[in-house]
DNA sequence: GCCAACGTTGGC
DNA sequence: GCCAACGTTGGC
């Protein structure tokens, strides 16, 4: 199963809202970025992902998981954009902040750092994994 | 608030 | 089809 990491600032959508959305979750949309949009199709039902709050508190707070898979994006007007519908599934215990993630070398190819403008990102299991660890600290 | 990175647009 | 200009993202 593949991994994701979904970047959000958290005065437009944060995770405290996305809780609150529940089990039906909301739809993930919005996205302009043709890689971001490729990340969106390769996802499949039961895929998880971290949440990340960009901007303000830049660290990853919480795992979400695809309970749709890509279709078309209504706010996009061309058409070409496509969504996914995620729910959350639980807080990290302990955040993982992008200071952690930079400062730890086993980080370094991470999209995250790479890629840092990229706003849906795929995760490694190795990656996955570390953030996990980090998070039961 | 600044600015680097990077994607997109539009003139040629 | 190239590439300069421009806009946006997001860390600092």
């Amino acid at each position: 199963m593949a991994h994701w990491l979904y970047k959000s600032e958290p005065f437009k959508w944060s995770w405290e809202m996305q809780v609150k959305a529940g089990a039906k979750g909301t739809h993930w949309d919005g996205v302009r970025n043709h890689s971001a949009k490729l990340n969106l199709l390769a996802m499949k039902l039961g895929d998880q992902g971290f949440f990340y709050h960009s901007n303000e508190g830049k660290e990853i707070v919480g795992i979400v998981e695809v309970i749709r898979e890509a279709y078309p994006d209504p706010s996009d007007p061309t058409g070409k954009f496509v969504m996914v519908d995620l729910k959350a599934v639980k807080p990290l215990k302990h955040p993982v902040s992008l200071a952690t993630i930079k400062g730890d070398p086993r980080f370094a190819e991470m999209a995250l750092i790479k890629f840092s403008r990229l706003s849906v990102q795929p995760v490694t299991d190795a990656e996955w994994d570390m953030v996990l660890a980090l998070a039961q600290g």
